[in-house]
DNA sequence: AAGTAAATTAAACAATGTTCAATTTTTATT
DNA sequence: AATAAAAATTGAACATTGTTTAATTTACTT
């Protein structure tokens, strides 16, 4: 009768690392591959297991994906709750907060596909009660009011000026990791972001301090450096 | 061998009454039951033919997304051209840009998702020079310049504040159909929609005339009015 | 060692996009 | 009007997909 409690807790930990496995998998083929190469088979196939299988580690493939999102939320609050922490003044923790996400974005497409733009994991996400964005747009909110009280931003309701700054940047990266920008070439795409970003912080608080976006100790950028210049 | 040309231009005829037809039914498919509906055999059950026939009329499913993304881009192109000639002011236009922008992806959201968010027809998109988008784009720009020259708006890289307000409105309407926005009540969409536009407009360009997005009188409620009266 | 519970497999199912030989329908020629 | 040629359409098949479930193997308890 009394069940020996370390098995069963090694059997627990032995599932969660499977599950975590799983995910680690899905995540790969997804950014190598794209969605469609997402496949029950293909994931079970690389973890070494039938496809049935993961149905008692998943209820169904969209609950792997949501997963996914769910992981990808923690990694971006992460980086929001650094910056709160971390700038105490309201209008630099704006403006870090901004590019932060765009970075996050570029760096990122495939987790920020996920979380903003596909339409697959939808489902779950509204029967869950996935809290993740809500509490980041809240900090974000909370950011805003702090810069118009102490004189940064034009005052007006908090929810629609958070709203309109989680608008620009969310559109300008969906725009760019949908790739709906053929009047703009690919090579541009960061200067035309640092520009947008700034032409539209400027207009709300003409004082700012301009900062790159994507900073030239990135890599992507030395990369090129190195190649153009050998 | 002098062939009949009557009976091949009606024949060609019809082919293309045909091909309208499967675009129609998908369009009415994807609206009323999503993407998930459109198939290849549900098309060819309800033009009433066998799904094979469907392949001698577009290459393969993604060619038939495809071209409603070409039928929605028409149509959101005939309304730009529109204001551009009833509307000579360049803020004016602008201020109309955008709110048409708006109000036609919050009521023709599946048109909008095609257009902007899908991944479906990016494939094609790339290979045909699909340049809607592109001579949209161009006419943002043209407006803004116009802005900027008669001092609407602050002087700066037009590409990039173009593609700033772009975003802006983008970024705003994909969230909502997307339903990435839990932190804001449904009810509320419109509000939030209309004050974030506010916002932004106003920090741009502090003099101008606050206007509805979606009106009251909006066609919407027209439209249901006359189907009423009939 | 035996028995029980859990995990895993193998095989099947229905539905998907797509292809292609066979057949029907339409058009052109005699 | 009969027949040959061409075009359009079908019907049946394929390979894949997500998912289910009875059977089997594995792990654990007694």
């Amino acid at each position: 009768m009394a069940k020996n409690l370390k098995s069963i807790q090694r059997r627990e930990r032995e599932r969660e690392e499977l599950r975590e496995q799983i995910l680690d998998v899905a995540m790969s083929i997804l950014t190598k591959e794209g969605y469609e190469a997402v496949t029950i088979r293909r994931i079970a196939d690389e973890v070494e297991y039938t496809p049935g299988a993961l149905y008692s580690y998943f209820g169904d493939k969209e609950e792997i994906i949501f997963a996914l999102v769910v992981r990808a939320s923690k990694k971006l609050n992460a980086l929001f709750l650094s910056l709160e922490e971390a700038l105490p003044h309201p209008l630099e923790r704006l403006w870090a907060t901004g590019r932060a996400y765009m970075r996050f974005a570029m760096e990122h497409p495939v987790e920020y596909d996920l979380m903003f733009i596909m339409s697959a994991p939808i489902q779950k996400m509204a029967e869950c009660d996935f809290n993740e964005t809500h509490t980041a747009f809240r900090l974000l909110r909370k950011t805003v009011e702090e810069c118009m009280k102490q004189g940064f931003l034009p005052r007006a309701d908090a929810d629609a000026a958070a709203f309109a700054m989680w608008s620009f940047v969310h559109g300008s990266v969906s725009l760019m990791i949908r790739k709906r920008l053929a009047a703009i070439p690919e090579e541009k795409y960061d200067d035309v972001l640092q520009g947008a970003f700034n032409f539209l912080m400027n207009a709300m608080m003409p004082r700012h301090q301009e900062q790159p976006i994507i900073t030239p100790s990135a890599p992507k950028v030395l990369a090129k450096k190195k190649i153009g210049k050998k």
